[in-house]
DNA sequence: CTGTTAGCGCGTTCAG
DNA sequence: CTGAACGCGCTAACAG
């Protein structure tokens, strides 16, 4: 491979001398400009980043450490990570943890050997561990769609309590009055101001909150699944879901099929997270949407704001409204409730 | 930061016996090793990457280049490639091309100056420019999903003829015998071999192949929408649709909704690529299912069996075959052709 | 405007 | 079994 020593050579100038022509810093006369200029485009020369870096202290290149990029809310987000960085000249690497703290601890330490400029980080749990060890190292972290407990930390996410309150408003604007929630990991902050916003639309309408009606387990379709069945055995019946992902309304749709339950008719379904437009053709179900491409754009710019000292000093928080969008998996409750041992009519779903 | 001069320094060695312990290269003697280790956890000591791969050419990360990550097919890729390369020490840098040459080229070379070890490649177009670039720097590439016009590079993709073959011919063997296409880019290999199976499923059915009813576009959900609109005004009318993706399929989907055309009475749809479970509740389009993840882990395998010098110098081309899934798109024509009352039944996501 | 010197942090010689 | 010297490719810092 050509060096910046073989253009030099090719040039007739020193080493330093291309170095400046080709970053474009210090003085070079016109003459030699285009020399070196003929050199490089005659060798092929590429720069060694590698090389450059060690000397810089600077790779150009992010880290995007998420709990799974075949989510579609954070294939969205990836997305927008990777536009902004783009356009700054900054590369993106990429690591599922499948929400295990090992597993993140792991890539933190390898993305650290390679001296990525700065993290971008769904976290995966509440341990500090993760921001111990990029501060020894002084790496910027952005926290995504969550909350962590450590103060200090730029943050960027989508507005979960008021996006709940929302969505169960709008099913308490409908009558209901028994609404039941499925919902991640309790370590989760999502899953927990999700609940919360729920709590909170409740209250405002007047209704108690029956803590038998709210599942804890974690952001799966099988989750989903699991906890509708089980929230279908209740009496009185639930005539609501709120379900806080994509996923876990997937698992109980598929439930409610199974149990012949119509929706919206014998079941009003709403959930957080939308399908992106093209994987679907005729959207169904009531959702609050994320602005999940914000959420990975801000926070990429946040971070490089910061790595190239145009960032504020102080911290950051950015939290992003949602959107309520209603169709047509949510209606008033049937006049006759539905009971575990009534006969369903064929399921419209 | 400390270096290894400083876990040298505090250990009381040179920095070469800290480098052998860390790298298990070399003897040590228990006793200094034991000496080396506490000296690492007590400074937190975490390896410079970039100094060390600069001395050995080799960064252990890889790139993947595609043309949208937010496409499932190509996430599912992504996921298997960072598996596969994650399990042998592997990091991954994406970058999203929107199928433009020049964005591709311009990708290529700042990975180029990064000096990593290998390239996934879904190419956007058919010159070979990439693969100039690549070679020049000696960095092996493998194409994914796509056939090349160059020789000599390893291809790993689903078996788009054999597929598209098997989709059109469950459509003959339900007595379609008027059925359009509507498929990508004609310098895209993907849209040409699907069309090459549909029209030898054709043949095979005792069918003409009649040009009129095969549209090319963009594998998108607008592309879908129009040609589908274009397909419906044909006469004797077009009684399947054959969506090369998944994207056209939506959109082909959404322009028979509007039309009032019901799918299967009166229109069968299939389509290549599958929705990964938990993307909905209730499958209802008969698919060519891609092993997408299988194509990207066993493309990481190849690039990495390359690099780490295990692999086989010949030039090696794996061709996975898709499932055929039929579900609820699809039934055979109606005895009376489609009229203007026809009454369109929903179509669940 | 241009060249020289001196490392960045590590691993590969080659001597002890 | 261990250490000293050198260089990977590049760029600050300082001459000239």
């Amino acid at each position: 491979m050509n060096t910046i020593k073989d253009v030099a050579n090719r040039a007739g100038v020193s080493t330093m001398t291309v170095s400046r022509v080709i970053n474009g810093s210090g003085y070079a006369s016109p003459a030699t400009r285009a020399r070196v200029e003929q050199a490089v485009a005659e060798l092929g020369y590429v720069p060694n980043a590698v090389a450059r870096h060690l000397r810089s202290r600077r790779t150009k290149t992010l880290a995007l450490v998420m709990s799974d990029i075949t989510n579609p809310f954070f294939t969205t987000i990836a997305r927008g990570v990777e536009d902004a960085a783009a356009g700054r000249g900054y590369a993106v690497m990429f690591a599922n943890t499948d929400e295990s703290e090992s597993e993140e601890m792991e890539y933190l330490r390898m993305l650290a050997e390679r001296q990525i400029d700065g993290v971008l980080l769904v976290p995966a749990g509440g341990s500090g561990e993760p921001y111990r060890l990029m501060r020894a190292r002084s790496i910027p972290v952005v926290v995504l769609d969550r909350r962590v407990s450590v103060r200090q930390l730029d943050e960027v996410r989508c507005d979960s309590e008021a996006g709940a309150h929302d969505l169960v408003q709008h099913l308490t604007g409908l009558g209901h009055t028994r609404i039941g929630v499925i919902t991640g990991r309790r370590n989760i902050s999502t899953s927990i101001d999700r609940v919360a916003g729920y709590e909170r639309a409740l209250t405002e309408a007047g209704i108690d909150v029956d803590p038998g009606l709210i599942r804890y387990d974690s952001f799966s379709l099988a989750a989903g699944y699991d906890r509708a069945r089980e929230l279908l055995a209740i009496a009185p019946p639930v005539t609501a879901i709120f379900a806080a992902n994509n996923f876990i309304a997937f698992g109980a749709l598929r439930a409610l099929r199974e149990a012949n339950i119509a929706v919206p008719r014998d079941m009003s379904l709403v959930t957080f997270d939308d399908l992106p437009e093209g994987w679907h053709d005729d959207p169904f179900l009531t959702v609050l949407a994320q602005p999940a491409y914000d959420v990975g754009r801000r926070a990429a710019e946040l971070l490089l704001d910061r790595l190239d000292g145009t960032g504020r000093s102080k911290r950051v928080v950015v939290i992003l409204p949602g959107e309520l969008i209603v169709r047509r998996s949510t209606a008033p409750p049937a006049a006759v409730p539905r009971g575990p041992s009534s006969v369903h009519a064929s399921a419209a779903v």
